[in-house]
DNA sequence: GGATGGATGTTATAGTATCACATTCGATCA
DNA sequence: TGATCGAATGTGATACTATAACATCCATCC
């Protein structure tokens, strides 16, 4: 499926999950490499379980994933990881949902825009430029200095409409 | 302070607070009049509360606050107050916050936009339409059907940035 | 007055997140 | 080698946020 412009697509049930979730660790081995910052085995293997489940995952849910193979997992545990993975930019949590979810361009530093699908729950990242420029130019007639936006969009995608 | 397009300007220490809480309380009386709703004691009292603070409350401090007059307040009196008042557009949840806010223009139904001061934790309440075009172009781009938008814009306001 | 449905009271519990202190691990260097 | 230091993780407790479930009250309408 291609990309459309700065949206990126709905996940649809041929892509190449395997490898999408590989890409993803790759890119996250890479950018912390770069940046001297310490991948450890637990914020990577929390990173797989993010981007395993491709939807938002709520820090609980990922707690009682690592319990089957890590004994003594504890909140702080999945939390910490967390606020590693989100200090990266390789996470976003969504505020709306209380749930995280893999970021799907590390790469470069961004703010997070979401489409949320009530039906599905299916979330797709937008990045558009213009909306963040949109912001930033109201922020500035007040004076005001952006830090960080969140964009938390609900509503119903194309097959949950119909 | 004037209105500059359509931001609401934050809350200087000039404007008269008296008159703004009274102001939103009877606006919120005449809407529920009209829409046939009940702005019971309870339901009135939290809003003044919401507005009294002019700034995002947590559920349990107006719980707190509730408590000293209104004996057997329990978590549920407050939630179910602020789900009336979120449902009824005159109040909105800042997600980012876990805290609630008056609405500035209940008048007419929004998605909330806010530019909310780290420094000093002043919220700012945003209604650009263009902003709303734009998510909504991009959302129909790719099928989606708005339902609701949450827009939380973390930084400084002047005071706090200098 | 009695029926009805919405609002509130009440108790309990679910769900989300952090604190504080102990321990372990890894890199560095004497 | 092993001493040291800071980062990462373990561990137990607790704070904070929100809802479930059922009881009671109260306004309205007939």
């Amino acid at each position: 499926m291609a990309r459309r412009g700065v949206i990126q697509d709905f996940v649809d049930d041929k892509h190449d999950h395997a490898s999408c979730v590989e890409d993803a660790l790759q890119r996250a081995e890479v950018l912390c490499g770069e940046r001297g910052e310490r991948l450890t085995p637990l914020r990577r293997r929390v990173l797989e379980l993010v981007w395993d489940n491709h939807q938002p995952v709520k820090a609980y849910e990922l707690l009682a994933m690592l319990a089957g193979e890590r004994k003594r997992a504890a909140p702080p545990t999945v939390y910490r990881a967390l606020d590693f993975l989100r200090d990266a930019g390789l996470v976003h949590k969504i505020e709306s949902l209380n749930a995280f979810i893999g970021c799907a361009k590390p790469d470069r530093r961004h703010c997070a825009q979401f489409l949320i699908c009530i039906g599905c729950g299916a979330v797709a990242e937008m990045d558009d430029p213009a909306l963040t420029g949109k912001i930033a130019a109201n922020a500035k007639r007040l004076g005001f200095r952006v830090h960080q936006e969140t964009i938390e969009v609900e509503g119903y995608c194309g097959s949950c409409a119909g």
